[in-house]
This record gives structure tokens, sequence and C-alpha cells, in this order.
DNA sequence: GCCTACGAGCTCTACATGTC
DNA sequence: GACATGTAGAGCTCGTAGGC
């Protein structure tokens, strides 16, 4: 911890890391808290910090914990010397209660806003005439003007006070103060239990136990629920995945464009425009120019190498390998190892739960990404003896490099992200860094639908698998993947209606002569009819094709469909139920399948069949295998090679 | 259930950059 | 050179993920 300073704290920790904690903050008495007549407040947050970190009440050494707890004394501290309490010792057990449940509600009645710049307002009108500037008029009151989003009824009766006719624009911003999560009650409230527990090492304590059921019962009781983190729509999730693999994959070329458009600015426009119009595909609608012409959508290249490109590399590592925000942003140089046979490693810390570095399998298009960035960085890096990959060239008259500025919303709009309804009123998606770590859930569940959540939970770093399946069984991921199962059903009974695929196996049959039958009923040119009547029959049976790797499986969870499913036999102990009831395919082979009243399968499937059909055989006569083994191989091998003949038509 | 350690979103300030 | 605009980085309150 560094040296008291007059106005505020600068508090270390590990990794360089540090917070500041102010006390100049003005208090609803007018005066700062550093001002004498604050002594003992100032003297006892001190204290509380010190305890918070050393010595037997010590539970953090993280710098922003103890600014919270700071925090949250000196907002309590602000309440008391607005109530004219003058010490800790003087509250009673009915302030403590007052004080919880206004808390509860937010700032701004807490602190009784609105009274407050009423008064100040009222206060300063004669002396300084109407309008009373609203920085005077916060001053007045006490209220700390970098709070004026967390005010609006205070705000608008200011503005109601100093400009009546204005009232309509500000009335907008008022909305009801919704109750804090109850977990922000419990970061609130429990410093509070502090001034009790450490009374003996401090100068202005409690005097009784303020919280005797535990402070988590108290914030439970005033506070809602937490929310959760949203999951991207599927287009706007792939749109932007695009978009940042474009960039990637772009990214060379942009720093050589940078690097020319430097060198020679005579040639730069010109060479920009050149850019733009041969890479038009890959910039997802954005033009590069040296000049500013108004549009969001045109960026000088400086910008988009230094700016967008970093955010499009941060994105692909993001949704690519489900690392948090925090271990992107620690990511090293030379973070990615191996090679394309073997795979590649992205090496990154892995907050939460290991708390060291580990080692994640990533596609090339991270490594790629990664191999960017370090592009973009390599001089900063070589000049100041850093390793952070996420560093660009600074400012030239102030700063040497910084670290870059991932705004992923500001990509978005910038390769112009599909917009979303949202209460009936078309809007951008907000996107923040752990939805990506979200849709890597949604797209690994949805690809191998329901399988291996250990391979998931792996990859996530969870150390207790049910938080895993918190992500899988959440309702809106359950309806989205419904939404794709059903898309994909209706896509592979349009192909099967319409070519050049044609449905095989046991199932496969049977939905085409379904299809028969609707041609038969409708006249051959009214393609409309056929695919009303598709839609009819994947709705009425709720038919929901899942995808193997050879083929798919229609068998839903009923218990007739559970009791003739091929993979449901009693002889299979590979046997399971995924977690929405139906049979999980991953308990179940082409051996089963093949025979399975569930199954279908067409020609995109058919090389999968032969290449196990081959490697069966293979397999059976390889000297090492033991003939018991070896039986039970020629005679799966025998009812793969009947299930080709019979629906390839392959001898 | 309880708790920690972060992030999101907002505003303000200082300073850089662009435009006329 | 004056003014407008853009942007990084700070602090704040409130929200969220996830360990045990």
């Amino acid at each position: 911890m560094s040296e008291a300073l007059d106005d505020q704290w600068v508090v270390r920790g590990d990794h360089d890391e540090y917070a500041t904690i102010l006390f100049n903050e003005v208090m609803p008495d007018g005066y700062a808290l550093n001002h004498p007549r604050h002594t003992l407040l100032l003297k006892t947050t001190q204290s509380l910090i010190v305890a918070s970190r050393e010595g037997p009440f010590a539970f953090t050494q993280s710098p922003k914990v103890l600014a919270r707890v700071a925090r949250s004394i000196i907002g309590f501290g602000a309440w008391c010397n607005m109530e004219n309490i003058e010490r800790f010792e003087n509250v009673t057990p009915d302030d403590i209660a007052r004080f919880v449940s206004l808390a509860a509600t937010g700032y701004e009645r807490t602190m009784q806003t609105v009274r407050r710049i009423q008064d100040a307002t009222d206060a300063l009108r004669s002396a300084v005439g109407v309008p009373v500037p609203l920085a005077l008029a916060l001053q007045h009151a006490g209220i700390p003007s970098n709070l004026r989003s967390k005010i609006p009824r205070a705000l608008e009766a200011y503005y109601h006070m100093n400009y009546p006719l204005a009232l309509e624009t500000v009335s907008a911003r008022t909305e009801t103060k919704q109750t804090l999560t109850k977990g922000t009650l419990y970061q609130k409230f429990f410093p509070l239990d502090m001034l009790w527990q450490c009374r003996k090492s401090i100068s202005s304590a409690l005097v009784f136990e303020p919280f005797p059921a535990g402070v988590w019962s108290v914030a439970e009781s005033l506070g809602k629920d937490n929310g959760h983190t949203k999951t991207m729509p599927v287009n706007v999730c792939f749109h932007i995945l695009a978009a940042a693999v474009n960039w990637v994959t772009l990214g060379n070329a942009l720093l050589r464009l940078m690097h020319e458009t430097s060198r020679d600015p005579s040639k730069a426009e010109e060479a920009c425009l050149q850019f733009s119009k041969r890479h038009a595909n890959e910039l997802c609608g954005v033009s590069l120019s040296t000049r500013k012409l108004g549009s969001p959508y045109i960026v000088h290249p400086k910008t988009a190498c230094i700016t967008y490109l970093p955010t499009a590399v941060y994105i692909i590592i993001a949704a690519f390998t489900a690392r948090r925000d925090i271990e992107i942003s620690k990511l090293s140089a030379g973070s990615v190892t191996g090679n394309s046979e073997s795979g590649w490693w992205l090496k990154s810390y892995i907050a939460k739960t290991l708390r060291r570095d580990d080692f994640t399998p990533c596609p090339e298009i991270v490594k790629a990404a990664v191999c960017l960035m370090e592009k973009i960085g390599r001089e900063v890096r070589q000049e100041h003896a850093i390793s952070l990959l996420f560093v660009v060239p600074g400012d030239a008259n102030n700063c040497s490099y910084r670290r870059c500025a991932i705004d992923i919303n500001l990509f978005a709009r910038l390769v112009q992200t599909p917009k979303v309804m949202i209460e009936e009123i078309l809007t951008d998606w907000k996107f923040s860094p752990h939805q990506f770590r979200r849709a890597f859930a949604v797209l690994f569940v949805w690809r191998f639908e329901y399988a291996n959540i250990g391979a998931l939970s792996y990859q996530l770093r969870h150390f207790n698998i049910d938080m895993t399946l918190n992500y899988v069984r959440d309702a809106e991921l359950s309806s989205l993947i419904g939404e794709e199962y059903h898309k994909l059903t209706l896509e592979k009974m349009r192909s099967y209606a319409n070519g050049p695929e044609k449905p095989c196996g046991i199932f496969g049959n049977v939905l085409k002569k379904f299809i028969q039958r609707f041609r038969n009923t409708i006249s051959m040119t009214d393609e409309a009819g056929l695919e009303r009547k598709l839609v009819e029959f994947v709705e009425q049976r709720k038919l929901r094709l899942r995808a193997t790797p050879w083929g798919y499986c229609g068998a839903s969870g009923t218990p007739s469909n559970l009791r003739r499913a091929a993979c449901q036999s009693v002889i299979n102990p590979s046997r399971g139920i995924t977690l929405d009831g139906v049979p999980d395919s991953t308990g179940s082979d082409e051996y089963l399948c093949a025979r399975c009243h569930f199954h279908v399968t067409d020609s995109t499937r058919e090389d999968h069949w032969v290449a196990k059909q081959k490697s069966m055989e293979q397999a059976a006569r390889n000297a090492y295998t033991s003939e018991l083994l070896r039986r039970a191989q020629m005679e799966r091998s025998r009812v793969i090679r009947i299930f080709i003949q019979k629906n390839f038509n392959k001898e």
C-alpha cells in the first residue's frame, strides 16, 4: 500500500494491479471527506481498508475489492452524515434497518437526491439567479457530479425547477428504479458488518451486530435474483464471426496498406480506394480512406489496423476457445504452439478455477489471429521488452504503447451486424465478451447434440460439471437448439422432396413414402403446396432429425420410440438418453443404426459408410486382433456392407 | 447458500486529430 | 488558429459467473 496522500490512496496488488481510492468525495453537508470535520470517518475508512487486507479480519488482497469496501463505508458514512449521525457509535438498529431497505432501491433513493437538489436549487436561486448551473447545484447538494446517470429523478426535478419548458425532453430519463440484485446488496452490506467485527481496531465502530442472521440473509430478503449472460441470436453470431474471420484473413494485407499509406501520403487515398474495391467482400461493407467522409462505414487504414483488427482477433479467440475476457486480455505473444498435424494449443491464464496457465486446443484460425496480433504489436514489444499480446503503438507525444481498445459493439456496427427485434424495436444487439464463451457452448452442444458434456466442461475449465450443465439446460438455449433442429429437419425434408438427395435407411424409406404420398395428392407444379405439406408433416409429428457422422436420428423421446430404437436395447451397454429425453447418439454407432427403425441417411454420408466398412474389414484381418474381436468385427462389417449395398447400390 | 472477483455501462476529463 | 469531433482512460454503481 502506498503512503497516504491528501486525497487518495493507491492500493497495489499482484501482477501490477492497482486501484485508486479517492478520499475527496463531497459529503451531503458540502464538505469533502478529507476535510478536518470528517476526520473520524476518513480514519475509520482507512483503518477498515487495512483491516480487510492485513490481520485477523483480512479477507482479500485485491485492490479492486478493497476499493469497493472503501466505497461502501464512505457511502454509509455519507448517509449517516445526511441523517446527522456523526459517529458510527450513534447508529441504532433502526438506522441500519432503514439504511438497508433504502440501499436496496439504489443510490438515488438512499441519498434522497431529489429533495437535496431541490433544496440546493432553492438556496442558490437568490444568489446566482435562474437557471442555476447544474454543476453548482450538484456541488451544493453534495452529490458527486459523476453520478448523474444514477439520479434521473433528481435531474428531472432540477430541470423542472430551472428549465420548465424543457421538461418534456428530460422526462424520458425517469424510470422506476428496480431493486438491486442480491449480489450487489451483499457487497454493499458486508463492509457494514466489518464496522462491528473490527470494532477494536477502528476509530469509530458500531456498538451492536448489524446483521445477526448473516449479511447474506438480509441481502437475499431485499435483493432480486441475478440475471445471466444473454445468448446471441444465431444470425448475429454467425455474421460477426464471419466478419471477424474475414478481417483476420485480410489482416496482413491491411497492415501492408497501412505502412504504404504512411510512407507515401500522396498516394494514400488512391491506394485505399483500390484496396476497398479489391477486398469489398472481405471488408464486410467497410471502405478505407485517409479522409474523413462522414460515413460510419469508412475508416482510416491506421484505425482499421490498430483498433478493428485487434477486435477481430479478440472475437476469434473468444469464440473458438471459449476463454474469458480476462484470460484473453492477459495473453502473451507466442501463446499458440503446435502444428497443423497434431493440432494447435493456446496457452492462457485460466481465471476463477485453475488460476494458472494452461493449454486449450484451438483451430488454425486462432493461430492465424494470434500471429496477426503478434505482428501488429511486434515493434512495441521489442522496444519495451514486454510480452503482452494485445498492445499497439501509443500516441506519439504521450505514451509509447498502450493496450488495445477492444470494442466489440463498435466492430459489430462497422461490419453491419444484423439488427434484432427486442420488445418490438429493431435495435443493435449488445455484445459482451462472455457471450462468445456462451456461444461456444451453444455451438458445441448443437453440433454434438448434448454429447460429451465432460469435454465441454474441460474446455470451459469448470471444476463442477453442474456449472456446465447450467449452460446447456438454460431454457433460452434449449429453445434455440430446438429451433435449429426444426430448421435442419425442414431443410432435409425439402432436399429429399426436391432432390438431388434421396433418403435411405429404414426411417429414410418411411419419409420417402410420405413425400411420394404428398406428391400424389397435389399438383406436380404446386411447390407451395408441397412446402405446406412438409411443414405440416414436420410440425404435426414433431419430427426432429439430429445429425450423426453417418446420418440422422429421427427417434423422439416417447416410450414407444425409446423401446424400439436399436441403440436403446438392453444389450447395448453404451445406451443413453440426452438431456431432452431422446436417444443419445453418442451411445450408438453405424452397426446399430443400420438396423434401426429411426435411422435416415443419404448420399452425403455415403463416403463415411464405405470408409467405415473398409476400416472394420482391415481391423478384422489384423493379425494382432483376438479371435473374439475378429468375429465381432466381421459380423459388424457384414451388416454395414449389406446396408451399403441396399441403400447406396454398391457392391 | 454464501461469497469472491470480476465485467457492463455510464459519465467526465484530457488530449489528439480533423475541418474550416 | 479556432472550433468541432473523436477517443482513451479513469471513477462510479450495479450486474454476473462461478467456487466451495
